[in-house]
DNA sequence: GTCTATATAACGATAGAC
DNA sequence: GTCTATCGTTATATAGAC
């Protein structure tokens, strides 16, 4: 006889897959109810309704991903070691949950209001010392001219694209699943190598 | 008076501004008859059903991408050149219909099966040219050691995650249309200075 | 070809018994 | 809390007049 926690947990945990696979409109609440074995009705019990159900989901997920990428920023490493440090953990985090990532972006593109404030209330500020470390660098002439933002999304854009547009490179490169996250993990390394060394040689 | 093919093209506009607006779960019928600013039956009249409507609008958003790609890698530019006029494609693409990458990746990866087969139809091989400019270029130890595939990878990969993520830069940068569009143009140069010469001075 | 009207099905949500 | 049964709405799709 599960718990009153563990049946909201259960639907929790089916929302989370389903919304991930199938996006907001296309997820159905039966669907969802079906995954978490138990009757629709008792979605609309814990949670109130499909709106409510998935801002729980989609929340939980956002705060997955980004306040760890800024904890790393944030953290006392050197620059290059920051970047292999966030290159890791998307990798790691991908392997774990290959649908979350697009999940996040996607939805974030389609519920423009609701949760441009979200982010804004997480209070995302780049860490101070992640900005001071770029631009010591460039001042000193270690690094070329790049702004924090800039340095930031050319890491981000070189381990999350290949994430998002999975079928879309299976299919132009002809990948079989194994080969694609073989592909994935070659650029462990070469993102680091891209960021600092470019390939010239 | 609109002729037949006038009709049919003005169903076809309407559904290509709803489908990647909304996508295909969120896109209504009703919706795309509105913005045609004709009358409903005659989206089935002309196309089948929904199905067969979005697989148009899908597969001609596809070739308006990958195919214009290949083709400037296929071109007798050198390799540096290439790389400078891909991305100034992917962001002048962006300008144009800023939904339309967002639109393409997304679906490709929600609708697997149909669309998987469709890309390889269009046999979009990566240009032997482009591969063999880049295993010379590594052999003759002008660039570090990789393959086409990454290297391909890392441009478009580089170009496409902000403008996939827009509202997700907007909102953590906390930027304005207009400073996000700039924040996309220091980019053209930003790219191929990134991909061929790093950070490192 | 284009319209109105309607069939048919699916979905989110609620009422009420237990 | 959990279930069954059902309401009310909204979708896609079709039938049939013009």
């Amino acid at each position: 006889m599960p718990t009153e926690k563990e049946t909201e947990q259960k639907i929790f945990d089916a929302a989370q897959k389903v919304f991930q696979r199938s996006g907001f409109k296309g997820a159905r609440m039966q669907e969802i109810a079906d995954e978490a074995g138990i009757n629709k009705s008792m979605l609309h019990y814990y949670y109130r309704n499909k709106d409510t159900l998935f801002s729980t989901v989609f929340q939980s997920a956002a705060k997955k991903i980004m306040p760890r990428v800024f904890g790393i920023l944030a953290s006392e490493s050197s620059l290059r070691e920051k970047v292999v440090q966030v290159v890791e953990f998307y990798h790691n985090a991908f392997r774990e949950n290959p649908e979350l990532p697009s999940f996040v972006i996607y939805e974030m593109n389609h519920h423009p209001q609701q949760f441009k404030d979200f982010i804004g209330s997480m209070e995302m500020h780049l860490p101070e010392t992640f900005i001071e470390q770029v631009e010591e660098a460039v001042e000193s002439e270690e690094l070329r001219t790049i702004t924090p933002d800039q340095f930031l999304m050319n890491v981000v854009s070189l381990c999350m694209m290949p994430m998002l547009a999975r079928n879309m490179v299976q299919a132009l490169f002809h990948l079989t699943d194994e080969e694609y996250f073989s592909f994935l993990d070659e650029r462990r390394q070469l993102i680091p190598n891209l960021i600092f060394n470019g390939l010239a040689l």
